[in-house]
DNA sequence: TGCTAATCGAGACGGTACGTCTAGTCTTTTT
DNA sequence: AAAAAGACTAGACGTACCGTCTCGATTAGCA
């Protein structure tokens, strides 16, 4: 993550300072887990980076694109293709939840998604975002279909989405450590259905 | 709801003032409505409704809890019982969007789960809450399960968890428009599940 | 003068606090003594007062306001009544100069004028003030007239301001200690004028 | 007075480029007229003349020193010689009033004065050109006293102190139009003195 | 003719202050 | 006893300037 500033960054001339932008990355990352979501202001993240409040302002119009360039540089663990949509989806459910419990990524994606319901801007982009990953997790539905594992008319959007709402509403009420047998559970659920086979 | 507060309200002596109380509330509700969850403050509340701050932190010791009580004041819709699963939880879910949309009551529940984010407290509330309506929510699942519909080794909670979860992410990105195939699709995939069927 | 703030202040009640006001008053003065007009800031002086900035704002609408505030404070020696008109104007300028130089005023009022030329508003308040002034020094003139000493037509408020312009631009180009020799001359060129007596 | 920046200018080599101070000084009259004093600063100054504010900081060292050569630029109109000790002093005092009134100088020496109560190097530069111009305003007392108009023991420099001060303060309140009876009175006062000839 | 050195516009940098807004607490007055 | 009212300290908001710095370009004068 890298520590805070360390001495006084100086101007490299008429265009953007790298450091600054590290410093103030984790100096966000660093107030947003030290002092929580409603400790998080731009007036603490540039005490933290020792950097002046404009230099955050020229580059991020708001908390929220800090935030999201924060969440960005915490990059996500690969989902292997285990050759079977349930371990696909128990695998990426897992990743996902620990990914969130263990690195400070969880606190800002909640601080993400609560800042979205402040500010149409920032709902706009996250809702892109997540047409983007869950664009990504379709993918794994769509192996399976090829292989023949899921029927031919299922959305996987829409499984995608079902399957990552589970994620989100884990990650907004602090539930990130669900254990595996829920998981899969709930990824049968999606999987088999419910329903009595008869 | 109610209009602003009208005339200057006195004290009646030495007991809560439910016109206060009404007068804050309507005006709680109106705030988030017109300048939404950024311009939501108790100071805005207390100018709205005509009433003292500390009338409102005597009462109410968060912004959280006062949201909550707003949110309890905007009553569901009872959800029949269809006789079936599939109609039961499409009805409970368009029943839900729509309560959502068409009231103030969708935008007072992001806020609180926004809120929640950065108060514990409030978290802890909310998830007291969640399970409460999960365990309404549940019984659907459990009156399936009574007609066979469903296996009898699942876990109804978890299946409510599912359904509220995609609720929750849908009212979360402004996705409360959702078509009717879409949700019945969705449900279609929980009871029946996507596997291709032999 | 007073010390600066000792414990937190806290509201007495839905009207002003005068401990508050006196306590902003007093860090004013010390900033602008300490500091100089260039650091005389509204936020140096919520610092060293302890006191928030908007109580400061609520009750003195501008930075000029507040140095006003405190120049009426710092109350004036009375110009006692000599009987002899040069002994009056002399004991004037003499006592002004050295209210100015040996309290804060001097400094309060240098920056009074000062902040008059960047805000019309001051400058208005001023000008009035300044007529307040002229008309109590030009009172001097008239004691003269009624005993004989000073011809008829004289325009006593354009004497008095012949007079205080001196004062204001020895302030203003920092020669406030001018001796009472040169007082005398000036004060003389004015009574008896410069032209040589056949 | 000159326009704006016209075209990007550039370095002509290892020197000052004129064009860009002159660009500077035309910026900084203009700003003062148009914004006034609290509109001018080095950015706006930098702004309007298309220059970058390290070639501004290169040639002069603070915002005074740029009001003193934009001052310096606006010629003031010569004083003929009259023949007439109040003649010359009203001739002196009107040239001056309309000189401040009529072109941008009583715009530029105002804030001069005012940045001279926040920066001593500032002071002591405008008591020094003050001094300058005493002396050349006594000349006039000096050439009266030769014809035998003026008492030989007179202060020439505190006569001219006596009379600039009067045009300093008709300045800084925003009373430049005094009328020329009033100026003759004033000089008269100081020439053939207010009091009563027997 | 090619190198060096100073200057130019440009604009980012760490800071400070601006004036406004809200948080949550407090006290007096009124009912 | 509780309500209305509004003041209080505290501190974040987003913006404007400060004075300094580095860049890349430009050009005169020296080699």
């Amino acid at each position: 993550m890298g520590d805070d500033a360390d001495q006084a960054r100086k101007s490299i001339g008429a265009r953007r300072n790298p450091d600054s932008a590290d410093a103030i990355l984790d100096a966000a990352e660093a107030v947003l887990v030290e002092a929580g979501y409603s400790g998080f202001s731009i007036e603490a993240v540039a005490r933290r980076a020792r950097a002046g409040k404009p230099t955050i302002y020229r580059w991020w119009p708001s908390k929220a694109a800090l935030l999201f360039d924060v969440y960005q540089r915490l990059k996500r663990v690969e989902n292997p293709d285990t050759g079977n949509l349930e371990d696909d989806l128990v695998g990426f459910l897992k990743n996902l939840l620990s990914h969130w419990r263990e690195t400070s990524s969880g606190s800002v994606f909640r601080s993400l998604i609560a800042e979205a319901q402040s500010d149409a801007t920032v709902a706009a982009v996250l809702v892109e975002y997540t047409k983007g990953r869950h664009a990504h997790t379709g993918r794994m539905i769509e192996r399976a279909k090829a292989r023949g594992e899921v029927a031919a008319d299922v959305d996987p959007m829409l499984v995608a989405d079902l399957v990552a709402s589970f994620a989100w509403t884990h990650l907004l009420t602090n539930r990130l450590d669900e254990d595996e047998t829920t998981i899969r559970k709930a990824v049968r659920y999606v999987i088999q259905g419910i329903a009595h086979k008869r």
